[in-house]
Order: structure tokens, then sequence, then C-alpha cells
DNA sequence: CGATAGTTTGATATCCTTCAAAACCTGTGG
DNA sequence: CCACAGGTTTTGAAGGATATCAAACTATCG
């Protein structure tokens, strides 16, 4: 099983043999870390952009009340923080949602790597325009889809995103998210999301069993969130 | 008055007189187009790039049932459609909301002088990281805060970046937007955005006249939103 | 096997929507 | 320069989706 960073990028870019094993030098430093750890926090200038191995992680931003949105869930073959070797710092933190796997790569390493392979480069820049148009899709859920669509519009693209990266077998996969965390990501309360999930659960849409998610009825789940994957940009450009 | 593209990018990169020379050149090609005009719609796949010289446009999706989500607003100095020479077509549709000013820049022109010149390959990549940043914070926006936050924190951010570019003048800017348009970027109906503004102007932190916004309580306005700017990467990073 | 985190349930409150109409602009043509 | 048309803002009344609060129940993990 090949680097899952370049199992991702390749779904873009044409690598040369040398591109891959500049990528795979860059993966060497990896080590595991305990579920709930803190990657980074908001403020962090590290000197490092981490890549997801194996497990969850998720982006959040916490406001002055207390109240937390969740950004973003990162998934094996996500980079986390690309963001920072360009930016000054972190608007943003990253936590860990299940015991993880992480590569290390130093930044300098990257932007040596970004300058001297194009193709690097703008594979790296793809990765980070799906990311943007991801953003956009959960600002319409957020925005102007309620409860029962929106739920479900993640179910539908966590789903399709796992399968992508080879973790979904027999319509089902680990979902290692509690209800107040989805509550914090389409904007709803806990509460509200269980209830949601009930409705979803007795319409024969999908069962819950611990920490693993199964799609029963992928059709009625798609209609139900209104979801086209187009945003997710998983075809080949041409 | 120097090129707005390379007024924007500067804020971050040291461009060398040979970059400038080669940004000026993609910007030749110009015109103007009416208020209303669609730059790019869902689907398309351009072959050049946008951007925007004069006047403002905005990101949207139209969702199956008719409702509409704004995604961003897009002021002089911006980019419309990085996007379009990596990603395969466009998941969103881009119109103007004022009579505007463009310049199409060729996306094979765009990509060479990505290739040749890191710098400018770089703050490209800085711009993009920024509008993500952005996206970010309107999902807190959309997703945790109520309509009054809400408001003024678009408000405040519109403030800002109007400012960078150099068109406030003494606390006040043009900002074409209906009202419906506002509710249709953070999530409400035009009735509730209205009775939201007047709230505002009750107690006197906003003025409008027309299409003018006069902000009369800087700090007021701030602490309304609990805003901060951090998120727009304004600061030039070390 | 107990402690703690997560899920479920019910009752009540609220922010925001919906619908519909009136008032107000802005710009265009006569 | 007036008058009208269409879009935009404003207002009111009533309804609905989701929040809040608090407690019971149920997993999970050391």
């Amino acid at each position: 099983m090949s680097n899952p960073l370049i199992r991702k990028l390749s779904s873009f870019a044409d690598f040369s043999t040398e591109d891959k094993a500049a990528l795979d030098a860059l993966c060497s430093s990896r080590r595991s870390y305990d579920k709930h750890t803190t990657l980074i926090k908001e403020g962090d200038r590290p000197e490092s952009v981490f890549l997801l191995l194996d497990g969850w992680a998720y982006r959040y931003k916490i406001l002055p009340d207390g109240t937390r949105q969740v950004l973003a869930f990162l998934i094996p073959g996500d980079l986390c923080d690309i963001n920072i070797f360009i930016l000054k710092e972190m608007d943003h933190t990253i936590g860990l949602l299940s015991d993880a796997e992480v590569a290390s790569i130093p930044k300098q390493a990257l932007l040596a790597a970004m300058h001297e392979r194009p193709q690097v480069a703008q594979a790296l820049f793809w990765a980070t325009l799906v990311d943007e148009a991801t953003l956009r899709e959960w600002l319409v859920n957020i925005g102007r889809r309620d409860a029962y669509e929106s739920v479900a519009h993640l179910l539908c693209e966590m789903w399709l995103r796992m399968d992508q990266v080879g973790l979904v077998a027999g319509n089902k996969f680990k979902l290692p998210v509690t209800q107040e965390q989805l509550g914090d990501t389409v904007g709803l309360t806990s509460v509200h999301v269980n209830r949601t999930l009930q409705k979803m659960r007795a319409a024969g849409l999908i069962a819950i069993a611990g920490k693993t998610l199964e799609i029963l009825d992928v059709e009625g789940l798609k209609s139900a969130a209104g979801f086209d994957p187009n945003y997710l940009h998983l075809e080949r450009r041409r």
C-alpha cells in the first residue's frame, strides 16, 4: 500500500517516479497520537505540516461564549494545515477525534518540493481548492438546508470521502464523532441532531452501531439531502 | 496607481521587477460589464480567469428548491475563479452586483507564470488560503452567531476588506447588496435582515444611505459582532 | 464494576420564518 | 421634468423549526 498522500494527490497529478520518491521522503517522520490530542492550536506557528495517515481529526473554532463551530473533518490522506507555511499563524484549532497516526512534514522541505516540482505544487493547490469547495458546500448546508437535509448531506459526504480512501465496506464506515460534534458542525444542538438521526433511522435510511454508521438506503439518503457530489471534484479533471 | 492584482498580492510576496511586469502583462485584456451580468455559471469550464478591477461580484449556489446561498463577495483586486484552471468545472456561479471592470487572464498564461515564477505561485496560493479562511469564518457566522452578531460581523469584514483596497472614506463605503442578498449570505430572510439592520441603526452603530454604508461606531459594531480580524491575515506574514 | 461521557426523552421558550400588504426608491421613457 | 414600473424596504400578525433545560437512561473505558 503506497503512501496515502501520493494516493490522494495522484487523483489529480501525473507524478514522475522522482516526484513520488520526493513525496515519500517527506513523510518519513511519523508517530502515533492519542484520541483528543490537540495537534495545532489557534495562534500557533508550527514548523511542520501534519498529514493524517490513520484516524480522524477535525478543525474547529471556539467562540468567546464557549460555543464551538466545526470547520472540517479530516480523514486519512488529508493534510491538516498547509495553511501554516504561507499564513502567519493558525486561525483555528485541529484536534484528533480518534487515536491517529500522523506524519510530520517539515515546512522547508515541503516548500522546497513545491518550488522544484511543479506537479507537486499543482497537486497541493488542487487539494486546497477541493477543501475550499467543500467549505462552500458546508456553507450551503448550514445556511439553506434544514436539520434533516443538512445531517443527511454531511453523512453522504463523509461516506463518499471515506469510500474514496478505501475505508468503506458494505456501506459501513467508522464515524468517530459524537452527536454534539455533529451539531457543532451543522449549526444545531446535540438534542436536535439526536432527534434528526432518530427520524433517519425510522425512515430506514441509516443504522448506527457504536461508532459505525451503515447507510441502508443510499439513494434515499442522497435524495433526502439533495446531494450532488460535484463539489468534491472526485473525477479526474481533463 | 498600479495594477490591483499586484497591489493585493504584494501584501504577501516580494515581487521582482520581472514578476511585476509578468503580472501586468497578464491583465492586459480588460472590459466593462453591466450590473447583473453572470460572469461564470456552475458547470462552465472557462478558459480564462477573471480579475475584478472595479465593482462588486458574488459567488452563489442555487438549490433545487430555488433558494440561494451566497458564498463570497468579490471586490476590486479579487480573482474570481482560480479554481477553474485546476478543477474540472465550476461548482458555483459568479455574478456581478454592480457595473464592473474585469480583466480576463488566459488560463495558460497564468499557469505558465506560476511554473516560471515561484513568487507568483506562492502569492496566488496565499490568496487562495485567505479565501479559505474567510469561508471558515462565514461558517462560524452562520452556524454559531445569531442574526445580529452575524450581520454585524459581515459588515465589519466588508469594511476591512474595502479599506484594504482603499475604498473606504470617512468610514463610508459602497455596499451594492440588497437585504435579500445579505440574507442569502448569512442564512436569514430578507425580512429578518431588515429588522436586524433597523436595530443596528437604532443602536447608533451604522447608517445607510442608498447603497452606501456608514459605520458610526466602529468599536460598537466590532464588539456586537465579536469581530477578530485575524482570519483575514492582513498583516504580512514573517 | 464504577465513573464518566454520550444518548435519549419531555416540556417549554424563542428566534426566525412565512405571508401579505403598504410604502418607498430608482431609473426610464414620454 | 413628471409619471409610472419594478425592485427594494418596511410593517404586522401568526406559525414553525430549533433551542434550552433538566433528568433519565445507556454505553464505554480504565
